[in-house]
DNA sequence: CCGAATACGTACGGTGGCGTACGAAACGGG
DNA sequence: CCCGTTTCGTACGCCACCGTACGTATTCGG
């Protein structure tokens, strides 16, 4: 007995509301009353394929920043590799939902767990390309001495996410290049 | 036509209230009502001294760092100057309920300007001090090569917050070193 | 073509927080 | 000693959200 096919389009509309409500009027505000009207859907609908709220907004977290996180593009110089994958972060956080979306959820991250599991699932991922980068680095001796890999990610991500989280403000391209400059050094000149 | 004199200690109750229950239950459940309960106080007492919710959690915010916040002690060494602010960071942001309060409010921030110019004042004390230690350290020639001042204190900031808020972890004292070691160079030795 | 099964959207009761009206209480002035 | 004034805490009406019961709609199996 299968009984009434689900819509197909209910997950498609409801993830983009949800990154929507939490960029525009915060996660207090994203009621679930809210998403429904907003994705065009019945509560029913949404219940029915989501727990609670946090499960819904550590789903369509996940998925939205699935969609937009590019594959890494073929690797030339690690250097410009890694200020590639910088601006690219700092454009997800300043021009897309994304980055307000986090800033909503930041302040959940500590009281709902299933919330904490989706962002850390995605910052991994970031991350995972960094350090591939910077160990990639490491090994061409192009590391600037005294960082730790993981500290170095972690500078680096934390210097343009605290501003846009905290701050209000966005790293310049300029900054951006300064910042990895102090990671990784140029490339040696050939000494054949 | 004095009237009844207010309560002298209304304040004093409610403000370390509000910030623990924005520690521990988040800026959404830190409600007026769970406010008055917490600081044996009635919900009248409240509005009449503060208009709404944000400038509420605002006060409170600036407050309670206000009175934390140690005066810089006399600076040897800049470099130990940095590292000691930095430390005391990490000790503000982990070990007291500052830390957790302000991931609670950096969702809010996009959505209530009071609550920007709140924190914005607070942290712009905060990197007033490290500005000044690193314009020391720039006369003295001790500035790594590369860094603005600005970049600089974001970066040393913003690996200490996107870790406590973002990512849940703590900067290690090792971290706390080295991460100051690719700003602040070692003093020259003495050359006579 | 009929019945079982499941999903749909609307509409409802229950609940919790908001902001305030209310009477009691605590002052200064006459 | 009483009156006007301001604050106090309790108690209330109001509204928004939550989660679900309900009648309808759509599919498969017989």
């Amino acid at each position: 007995m299968t009984g009434r096919p689900r819509r197909t389009d209910v997950e498609v509309l409801v993830r983009p509301a949800v990154l929507g409500l939490l960029a525009e009027v915060g996660y207090g505000a994203t009621t679930i009353d809210a998403v429904a009207a907003r994705a065009g859907v019945g509560k029913p609908a949404i219940y029915r394929r989501w727990a609670d709220k946090p499960t819904l907004v550590a789903d369509a977290f996940e998925h939205a920043l699935a969609e937009v996180n590019p594959p890494p593009d073929a690797p030339a110089d690690v250097g410009r590799a890694v200020l590639a994958a910088l601006t690219n972060v700092v454009h997800l956080v300043h021009d897309t939902p994304f980055g307000a979306a986090l800033a909503a959820v930041v302040g959940e991250l500590h009281h709902e767990p299933v919330l904490r599991a989706a962002t850390d699932r995605v910052e991994a991922r970031r991350r995972q390309v960094l350090r591939g980068l910077l160990r990639q680095a490491r090994t061409e001796g192009r590391l600037a001495p005294g960082w730790s890999i993981d500290l170095a990610v972690d500078a680096l991500l934390g210097t343009i996410y605290f501003g846009a989280l905290v701050r209000g403000t966005r790293v310049s391209p300029h900054e951006v290049k300064v910042l990895v400059g102090q990671v990784v050094r140029p490339a040696p000149v050939r000494t054949p």
